[in-house]
DNA sequence: GTTAGCATGTAAGGAGTTACATGATTTT
DNA sequence: AAAATCATGTAACTCCTTACATGCTAAC
């Protein structure tokens, strides 16, 4: 998941991991967080793999003086071309891990970089995914709504309703989709 | 998260694991899931740390002869002395630990078995928790609104929308609570 | 008599978090 | 000159998942 909104965030510009790390939480929002202790050691792990490298040509060249000392703070990573491929090939995903809870947040957020054949199949099965769990959470809830103390049946609802308005969401997003062959903003 | 899961439902009555996972889901709804490969050794974990013990005295006469058999499949479980004064510190808890994304709707989920006023303080810290983060998003949005590709403002909005609601949900939660000396049915 | 669902478990591993440690740079 | 924030990183650990393995019991 990580890697995919690291690649995703790099595609767009060069960034260095704190950076990136902000520009995560702006981008990801409400959806999903990620620490520094997670973000770096994810940071070599992808050198290593060759899918980003440390950005030289930089506008570091602000004052004279650091550019001969070996090594500054800041390590700025940008995608290469093995990244960009690995890139395509994760946004091309329209399978369980691409649609389900943890990574459907992420996925979306790059959607203006993904293939609009793609984009309908995450969004149908993302919808699908939540009928079937909206269908279970009526069923149990029709079967056992007597039994129930007061808060737990106060959870089931409000989850049941926060699914159904996620579906409606997705309803409208798939409709659009479909009228519109242009269909982002840059 | 599932330790206090399985102890609140094993504080109503005695069951076996896969009755457990089942109830889980049902009590839990939307909220969480968990497999059996992380249930069973929990079970196990707990019978060794003491608080949960395999219930002898059950129902399991129906026929005369599985009575000699040295075991059966079914291993019920119920809670021993331990086991409820664990519970009890659990659901005492009015800190992040009850309050997070992750571990709230559990809580929530037992609080007919917790204490009035802790109930209010997790509600409000709950509340809270997601003021802050529609703070956060509400200002996000309004300085980079417009560097945003529709797809992520589709993101932030509907991530936003959502926090709203749980905020206005929370927040008649906690007028009932407090204007309700009486609140939960059995 | 075979498929479906009930029932219990293990081994390996994924994907993160928390807490710590360190130092540079900017603001007050 | 202190405090805040920027910036990078590591070690230990948590908590859960997937995939596998096995056998019993009820329904068709």
């Amino acid at each position: 998941m990580l890697e995919l909104a690291v690649l995703g965030l790099l595609h767009e510009s060069p960034l260095h991991g704190y950076e990136l790390r902000q520009r995560l939480k702006a981008t990801l929002g409400t959806f999903r967080a990620f620490s520094y202790g997670s973000l770096y050691p994810t940071l070599r792990r992808m050198r290593d793999s060759g899918w980003i490298a440390e950005d030289e040509g930089d506008a570091e060249v602000v004052a004279g003086a650091p550019a001969l000392t070996g090594r500054r703070g800041k390590v700025v990573y940008k995608l290469t071309a093995d990244g960009k491929e690995k890139l395509q090939e994760l946004l091309a995903e329209a399978g369980p891990s691409s649609w389900e809870d943890e990574t459907f947040g992420v996925h979306f957020a790059f959607f203006s970089q993904t293939d609009p054949e793609v984009r309908v199949r995450i969004l149908e099965g993302r919808r699908s995914r939540l009928e079937e769990r909206r269908e279970g959470v009526r069923s149990g809830l029709a079967r056992t709504r007597e039994r129930l103390d007061n808060y737990t049946l106060q959870l089931q609802e409000h989850g049941l309703e926060s699914v159904e308005r996620e579906v409606r969401w997705l309803t409208e997003l798939i409709e659009t989709e479909r009228n519109n062959s242009k269909p982002a903003r840059p």
